[in-house]
DNA sequence: CTGTTAGCGCGTTCAA
DNA sequence: TTGAACGCGCTAACAG
């Protein structure tokens, strides 16, 4: 059993020399003698030893880490979190990945676990049950700049990076309309979502544009479970004039109802179009699968809201005054 | 700009105290009077102060995190995640998540990074390309103890937990031959991936018990792409006798073989059955899904590999010799 | 019940 | 070119 955990001291007694001048010789330090580097770096290989990050970490009060807060890793959020880890490790930062499952009490805790960790900054969309930002304060006190995505809360003076869907929302409701449809409904997220309203304006702009009639009964709203999806399309489907192609807030929605529509309502209805919001990977293997969807691209959100936060932890380094940073892009219509 | 951040020292200056007595107070030690208790727990409060979890683990020189590494935070090893979690914070512990890409340059590095920030332990599932697992013996040196799953090297005196396939792969064998088929093909995974064996056992014996004759031609490997997938079936389907049902190495290949089927040979082979290994949750929502799969568990997987990884991690604590944990559990033929 | 002291491993002055 | 001394924030051993 060897379990001797090597340190800068005990090389440092080993070779007879000074800790400070083996942590230097360590780090190529130009004022060590290139003899006395590479004995060093000889016997530190030789021992294995591999410096302590937390012991540098705590001394230089810096961890070189930051955390990311989203919902789930699901492969929406997975996307982004390519993009966020990309761009730390550019940095030589590592990532510290936490899941909220959308409950405002996890959210809470992962962020103080975070703090206590001293994360040097956060990168966080928020939980659908978060009805306010008030445990993200502590964050500036403990000089924490925080930078929120694709999920942002609607209050000023954050960093936040999202995706504009209303242009994309207006294309789709074009798109539709150029394949003969009169009758487009929506069944939206749940009102705690902001980004739901972005698709609500440009449904309303897109049919006003390509002249379509607006039925108030054509707008669902939907929690994201399974029956809550059954709910509104029984509800869409009871009125007298019925849609012949719905837009999903997002994949998972239409993948649930398409199937409502196959399970509960079979042979009837098997003519209506779908078309969805950040398409899962595997619908393409569907056999009929949304006509269209609209890109949030999560990977460029995930990696911009990184280097917003690096802009932010840079000025902080240098005691600089850092306005807070609103990046928008712009989604895409894609068409299957 | 309030960017104090409170300590222990501070508390103790302002209500001029020693720094022990503040420390113990915040931990409710029974040593010290409930006044004082109250008031330092009180100005904490007032102060926002959060326990510098760098220092805790600094000095106590554990860290109270784990790592995981997995290839990909795909819907497989995310529910597998989910499993470490949720044992992980039952034991006060965070989770330090790293993926590997497949790719053992990154694997190497992520296991380095993970020493250095002295994680108490690891629980990693190999990428597909490592050769070997020496990159994992540094840890020993370092008192980490290392809990493998899901893909488990083939070397002894490791710490594993992995889910068997072979008999379950029999009852998969059989159920298709229930349902008439004669002419059954398997499509692995790549030779790197140990798990491929298990399969490869279980089809062989399936066939032998229900007696059916064995075609060296209807063994495919593939490695997991798209393009390896087209090649195994093209491969499959050049010869005389074709199959009539194909097991394919996990879902991603059973979706990439039936559409195959519909783009490249549309209209023929449409009655081609498919069985699979572990689901991916929107399998099910495809017109023609798979007709079943083997449950591999990965929650469970997970979970019990942390519960390993507590066990060593307790042992070492009281400087016990721990023999190495490996455990076994048994998959599942479910029948969509 | 409370205070004093030492030390965790490292980087960083300042001094030689 | 090297070394000695200090401090990061906290816990713990030992005193009182």
């Amino acid at each position: 059993m060897q379990n001797k955990i090597p340190t800068i001291q005990e090389i440092a007694r080993l070779l007879k020399l000074s800790k400070s001048t083996v942590s230097r010789a360590l780090r190529n330090h130009p004022a060590i003698g290139l003899r006395t580097t590479q004995q060093v770096q000889k016997l530190a290989k030789e021992l294995n030893y591999e410096p302590n990050q937390l012991a540098i970490s705590f001394s230089k009060r810096k961890s070189m880490s930051i955390g990311v807060i989203v919902s789930s890793l699901d492969p929406y959020f997975h996307r982004a979190v390519f993009g966020i880890e990309d761009c730390a490790y550019a940095n030589n930062y590592s990532v510290l990945i936490s899941q909220t499952r959308d409950e405002y009490d996890i959210e809470v805790k992962v962020l103080e676990t975070m703090r206590k960790q001293r994360v040097d900054g956060i990168v966080a969309s928020i939980s659908r049950n978060a009805p306010d930002i008030r445990h993200f304060e502590k964050c500036r006190q403990y000089n924490i700049p925080v930078v929120f995505f694709d999920r942002v809360p609607d209050v000023a003076g954050i960093n936040s990076v999202w995706c504009r869907l209303d242009i994309s929302t207006i294309e789709l409701v074009s798109y539709l309309a150029s394949k003969g449809h009169e009758h487009i409904a929506l069944i939206n997220g749940p009102v705690s979502l902001p980004i739901r309203n972005e698709r609500l304006k440009g449904y309303y702009e897109g049919l006003e544009k390509n002249k379509l009639p607006v039925y108030e009964h054509f707008v669902k709203t939907a929690d994201l479970s399974t029956v809550g999806t059954y709910e509104a399309m029984d509800a869409l489907l009871s009125h007298r004039i019925k849609p012949t192609a719905i837009i999903t807030f997002n994949d998972y929605m239409s993948l649930d109802a398409m199937h409502y529509l196959r399970k509960v309502k079979p042979g009837r209805y098997s003519d209506i179009d779908f078309v969805t919001y950040s398409s899962l990977p595997t619908t393409r293997y569907l056999d009929r699968p949304p006509l269209a969807y609209v890109d949030q691209f999560p990977y460029e959100q995930g990696k911009l809201a990184t280097e917003v936060l690096f802009r932010q932890l840079n000025g902080l380094a240098k005691a600089e005054i850092m306005p807070p940073e609103n990046l928008v892009i712009e989604s895409r219509l894609v068409v299957y």
